[in-house]
DNA sequence: ATAGATCCCGTACCGTAGTACGGAGTCAAG
DNA sequence: CTTGACTCCGTACTACGGTACGGGATCTAT
C-alpha cells in the first residue's frame, strides 16, 4: 500500500490539472488529506478513481453540483436514488437536444432560402433576424 | 419621426433589461447616442430592432460575439457571407446535437440496467462512473 | 414647485469551472 | 549540500452574459 501521491502525481495520473485538484478541493468534491506538519500531503491511490469518476460525470453532462450529489450515492446501495438523478438528468439533455434541434431547422431552412437566391435583394438570414416581431 | 425613445423605453420595447441595453452598448454591439449636454439620452425607433435582432440571433445559437460579426452583415447584401457563418454554426450545433445523444444513449443504457436489477449489489451508473479507465 | 420616476455612470457582483500568479517552504537527486 | 522541481496558500483573473447598487442629476406630471 505505497500508493501515496503527490499533488502534481495524482493531476496527472486523473489527467487534470494541479490547481483543479485544488479546486475541487475547494468545492469539497474531494477530501484534501491533512499535511503532515511543514510537509506535503499525500493522496491515496483511490483519489486517482474520484477524480476520474468526477470527469466522467461531466462528460455525462452532469454539473459538478450533481456530481457532488452522486458522490453521496457513490457507496453504490442507494441504486434507486441515482437513478432518479439521472433520469431527471435525462429528461434535461432531451430538453436541450430539442432546443437545438429547432435551431438547426430553423438555419437549415435559412440556409437553404440563401442558396436559393428567390430574394435576390436581401439575405433571408439577415431579413429573418431583422423582421419586426 | 417623433420616435425617439428613453432607455427605458427602449428596453420595455425590445423586451430586455435596462442594463441589458447598456452592456450591449459597452460591448459595441449598439451605438450610444450622444447626450444632449446634461439631459438624457434618446435612441430612434430603430434601436429596438436591432436588439431584437440580436435577441433572435441568440436564440439560433449566436453568442454575442458572432452577433457582432452579423452586425457587420446587416445591410443584407452580402448574403454569401452571412451564409457562411451561419453554415459554420449549423454544424457546431449538429456537433453539440451529436454529444448531447450520446450522452443520452449512455444515460438510458445505465437507467435500464438500473430497472433490470440484473446487478443487485451495485448501481450501474455509480459502477460505470466508478470504473477505472 | 415638488414628488416620484427615470436616467447616468462607474463599479461590483452573479454562476460555472476552472486557470494563473507569486513568494515562501520543502523534497529529491546528484 | 546545493539546485531545481515541486508544493503550499491565498488571491486574483479568465470567459459569458448579463444583473445589482448607489448617489446624484434630470425629467415629467400634478
Amino acid at each position: 500500500m505505497s500508493e501515496q501521491l503527490t499533488i502534481g502525481r495524482l493531476a496527472q495520473a486523473a489527467g487534470v490539472n494541479v490547481e483543479t485538484i485544488r479546486y475541487y478541493q475547494r468545492r469539497g468534491l474531494l477530501v484534501e488529506p491533512s499535511k503532515p506538519l511543514g510537509g506535503h500531503r499525500r493522496y491515496a491511490a483511490a483519489a486517482v478513481q474520484r477524480v476520474r469518476f468526477i470527469k466522467r460525470a461531466q462528460q455525462l453532462g452532469f454539473t459538478l453540483a450533481e456530481v457532488e450529489g452522486l458522490l453521496l450515492l457513490e457507496d453504490g446501495q442507494s441504486c434507486r436514488e441515482t437513478r432518479l438523478v439521472a433520469e431527471q438528468k435525462l429528461a434535461l439533455i432531451g430538453e436541450r437536444i430539442a432546443d437545438l434541434a429547432r435551431m438547426r431547422r430553423l438555419l437549415k431552412a435559412l440556409i437553404a432560402e440563401c442558396k436559393d437566391g428567390k430574394r435576390p435583394r436581401s439575405c433571408p438570414i439577415i431579413a429573418t433576424l431583422s423582421a419586426g416581431g
